[in-house]
DNA sequence: TGCATATAGTACGACTTCGCACTATATAGT
DNA sequence: ACTATATAGTGCGAAGTCGTACTATATGCA
């Protein structure tokens, strides 16, 4: 390990460094195998960021516009096109004009996308239950908060959308 | 929100299940910032998973297989090659023939990789100063091992190789 | 009013990751 | 020794995400 000696000028050192690191391969790890593991448990053809959106507009309510969505997610307003091109195909969700705002779009969720979202969740829930028994579902709650204040650091860090 | 009561057989509730979606939801917003934020401190045409590969490299012993790596990194053998093949033409490895294993190659860090490297490592640290004014560092470290936890268990419930 | 600038959404191409199919080599069983 | 099976790596095509460039509409200012 040849880490340097000389005194860094911004408070980070190498040895910190390589374990800021680790924390973000492991997030990205992490970010991939539970990517794959609720994709195999999902119809073809539905992917994780058709269920999120879905689940999304059920929580807060739907008629957002995409950008909201894009933001919403942290993606690109591009990905978030072609994720929703994709949920209308699948006739989950119907996309109207947006009354206040002639560029504009608004999202609605159609009731084949509700009557989805309650069929996936239960399956995607039946389907935890193996891993639930594994995970320590307390600690991993438990550091959520933290995960949240990460993240919000990151997200004002970026460049302007 | 409308969750249902029965009672579910194997441990997880519906109101759970919806904390559950969270910590993974949070996870993959904080790995896409995070790759976007050292993508762009990366010079043009070197990705995160090249350096993530070359820094492996010199941590552990180089002359890995990639298969090895694949593992290391919990990607499909077909990306290791291509990252591989990447990094390649880039100059920063070269590949022999395994001695032990006729299929197989091992993978060895050339002089450029090295200091490329340790070139790279300087300039993440430095750009990473003012961001870790603002991270509370010893929170994010301190959850670490709860996510090393969870992404050893997701990794022995995925479908094998 | 008229024009410059900003914003919402989209088309397109590049890159990454993956699954499947294939080749070459290794290993096991007979 | 021979055959069947398993494994390492790669080529190819599909899908997701992104940046850039573009169109259409909105907003601000002279």
């Amino acid at each position: 390990m040849p880490d340097e000696a000389e005194a860094p000028k911004s408070a980070v050192d190498p040895q910190e460094a390589l374990r800021i690191f680790g924390f973000f391969t492991e997030v990205g790890i992490i970010s991939q195998l539970s990517r794959a593991l609720f994709e195999a448990r999902l119809p073809d053809g539905v992917s994780v960021a058709h269920f999120s959106v879905v689940n999304h507009l059920v929580r807060v309510e739907d008629g957002r516009t995409p950008l909201e969505l894009a933001r919403a997610f942290q993606v690109a307003k591009t990905t978030m096109t072609h994720t929703l091109s994709g949920l209308e195909k699948l006739g989950l969700i119907a996309m109207k004009p947006n009354p206040r705002d002639g560029r504009s779009k608004c999202v609605w969720l159609t009731q084949k996308g509700r009557t989805f979202r309650e069929q996936a969740q239960r399956d995607l829930i039946a389907d935890l239950g193996p891993l639930s028994g594994k995970l320590d579902l307390e600690e991993m709650l438990s550091i959520v908060p933290a995960l949240e204040r990460v993240r919000k650091i990151l997200d004002t860090h970026r460049d302007p959308e």
